[in-house]
Formats: C-alpha cells, sequence, structure tokens
DNA sequence: TTACAAACCAAGCGCTTGCTTGGTAATGTT
DNA sequence: AACATTACCAAGCAAGCGCTTGGTTTGTAA
C-alpha cells in the first residue's frame, strides 16, 4: 500500500485530519511552532496567527492549548505506525525488514512529518500526566514492530547486543538525526544514511 | 588525575562553582527543576524556595533566569571536557579511548552531573542565540575529543561507517539514555551498557 | 566599635498568558 | 425562504510571569 493510500485510510476512519482541512492545517502550523519555539514558547496567539484567526476562535475547535500539543503526538504516531507496518509487511528477511524500520523512521523524522516528529520527542514533558499515559499506549504498539525484529534477529544470531538495548539505542540515535541531518543541503541521502546506519550494527 | 582532583582544579580557576557554595548548590537544583519541569515551566518562585530564599533575592546572583540556564550548561561543559580528557589519556590504544569517551559520557550523563546533562540537550532552545554561540563554542572542543579517536580508528580500518556520522549516532543514542536507564534499579550496570554499546558498533 | 559590602526580604509593578464571553457572519439543510 | 449549525471576531478578565525597588540583616575586617 502506497503512503498516499495509507492517509486516505486513515483520514476515512477519522483517524487523523485532512491536510487541507482547517483542523490539519493547524496542527501542521502548531507543529513547526512548536519545533521551532518549543511548546510553552509559543502561544495561542502565535497559534492563532499562524492560521489567520483570532486566539480566542482556537477554542472553538480545541478546549484547551494542550489538547493541540496532544492531537500533534496523536495523529502522528497513528499516521507512523500505519506506515512503518507497510513498509515492515513489504519485506521479507528480518534483515530487510529491520532496513525498512530504520529507513521509514528516517523518513518520518527527516521528512513531512518531522516536525510533528521532533515535537513528539521534545515536547514530552509539557503534556499533562494523563496524556502521557494515553499517548504511552499508542507508542506501544509502535515499538512491538520493532522488537518482533530485533528479537528474530538475536534468535538468528545476526545481532549480539541485547534487542531491548538496540532499541533504545536506536531511537535516540534516529531521533537525534533531526538536529544535524540535512538532506535538502545535498552529500547524505535518505538511503546512504540508512546504509550507515546498518553498517554501524554490523549487518550490511 | 582523579575526578575530584579535575574538579577540585576547576573550581580553584573559577571555572566551576564549588559544590557547597549558595552559588553551586542553586546551580545544582536549577539543573534539577529544568530537567523535571523544563525550563519555561520552572519560574524564579519555584528556584528560589528549592534554595530558601525569595524569588526576588536571586537576581543578586543573577542577572536574568536565563543566565542561569547558561550557567548550567556551561560548568557541566567544562567539568565533563576535562573528566573525558582524563578519562582518553588513561588510555592506551584507540579502541580503548573510545570505551574510556563512552563510558565516561554515560557516566556524565547518568551519573552526578546526570540532569544538568539532560537541560543541555532538552533546553537548547531556551537560550538566547547570543547564548547558544558561546556554549557552542565550548561544545566544539569536547566534539573534537571524540572526532579525533573515530577517525584514527577508521584509518585503523576498525571502524567501517563515517566518524560524523558515527559520532552524531552516539550522541543521540547516549544522550537518550537518560530517558530509559536506571542503574539504580539492577540489571545493567554502567560498564555493562558499555559493553552493549561497543559490542553494536562491532568492535568488542 | 565602627565601617562597609554582600546577602537577603517584603512588596509589588508592568506585562503576557491561556481562556471566556456575547455577539455576528458564513455555511449548509430542509 | 427559513432555520440551524458551524465558524469566527472583538474585547477583556484573572492569574502568573520575570524582574525591580527600598530597606534590613549578616558577615568580615580594621
Amino acid at each position: 500500500m502506497s503512503q498516499d493510500k495509507i492517509l486516505q485510510s486513515l483520514i476515512a476512519d477519522n483517524l487523523v485530519s485532512a491536510p487541507d482541512s482547517a483542523r490539519g492545517r493547524l496542527l501542521r502550523e502548531a507543529a513547526r511552532l512548536f519545533r521551532d519555539k518549543g511548546y510553552e514558547r509559543t502561544t495561542v496567539r502565535d497559534l492563532a496567527a499562524a492560521v489567520g484567526i483570532q486566539s480566542g476562535s482556537l477554542f472553538h475547535h480545541f478546549r484547551t492549548k494542550e489538547e493541540i500539543l496532544k492531537a500533534v503526538m496523536v495523529e502522528t504516531i497513528r499516521l507512523n505506525t500505519a506506515v512503518m507496518q507497510a513498509a515492515m509487511e513489504a519485506a521479507d528477511s528480518n534483515r530487510d525488514k529491520l532496513r525498512a524500520l530504520i529507513s521509514a523512521e528516517l523518513e518520518s523524522i527527516n521528512g513531512q512529518t518531522g516536525e510533528a516528529m521532533a515535537v513528539l520527542v521534545f515536547e514530552w514533558r509539557s503534556l499533562s500526566e494523563a496524556s502521557q499515559v494515553e499517548v504511552l499506549k499508542l507508542r506501544d504498539i509502535y515499538e512491538a514492530l520493532w522488537l518482533d525484529v530485533l528479537t528474530a534477529l538475536k534468535d538468528e544470531g545476526a545481532l549480539v547486543a541485547d534487542p531491548f538495548v538496540v532499541r533504545r539505542m536506536l531511537t535516540g540515535a534516529l531521533s537525534w538525526t533531526v538536529t544535524w541531518y540535512r538532506p535538502e543541503r545535498g552529500g547524505l541521502t535518505r538511503e546512504g544514511l540508512t546504509d550507515q546506519v546498518v553498517a554501524m550494527l554490523g549487518l550490511s
């Protein structure tokens, strides 16, 4: 299934909002602002101005500012989980599945959903505890994908280190690319970067 | 040189403040609060209460709230650069030097200076641009330590991936341990974790 | 004892924040 | 055409923010 088909299907199920809807546009601008200035430094006036409405009008669409942050996170996880599931199912061997996961995560971090992914990593603490629990449940599904593949590779003997530790190291390493990797400025392509990661793990 | 000797020497040179001084205590509490709640959510009243003074009295020691954040970061980098320099010089081979660097960085992230290191990673954007430039200069010295060793390993043929990429992946991977690694709760020791990282790189 | 600076308090100022309110325009729906 | 619902505006409130001010206590040294 293509990435666009997946998005369409999620929109139809009301799991993520359409990019061209009022809600979708706000969430995209919110992700950008939250990443650039941080959640706390972004005011509801900033958010409203970014979509061309008054600050008070925001509260017709969302009850609180935090609800906007939560929506950004929830929709991003939903989309990426679906995309990664598809990418993985298309691969045969466990090595290829891992490669697909790494490549897909790099894409989600540095591609279209990059702003939202950065928010997911760096604005975690700004969520209320109740919301954290909620978002964490969605993350668990996502993480299970990784652990299944890594555990299989460990059983095959292709991996020496502990699957849990490897996944956590990869989470950090891949998330961190958002702070330095600039594919548009030439040099390393995303596939090239994926190669480097796989090589680092000794799996190439 | 022992870790304590290094600290004493830095205090003597006025490069970091003594842990039992008024300034030192405030910076330690600030690091803890900034990590726990984030810089923006931490008020000057929180900071003052943590050391038992009135909020206004803070501004006798620091001109602005941001100056406190900057001080936390600067002193932490200074200390850790010195510690890592010493750890590295004690090792002979390049493999051992890299191992020493990894172990030392894990210690700095998860040990005494852990709170401050987390602040350094997650509160970066809360610094004014002027301060960012200043802190960045200090970081460059620190990063040069890593690149020297990784480049040497690449030349030896022990490393397949690009040194710059490896360092950046390691930065992310090691920083991220702050979010999950809990040495006190048994299981993995710091040396054990270092082993896992070295094994992941195929250098064990 | 006196002199003086460093450390601190009590009070509050000016501003920004998230959010509310009461009403008006736009957009379907029948 | 009549109504109902959604989307929005203009204005502003209460609370919390970083920081200032004028004055008092504490520490140090001659």
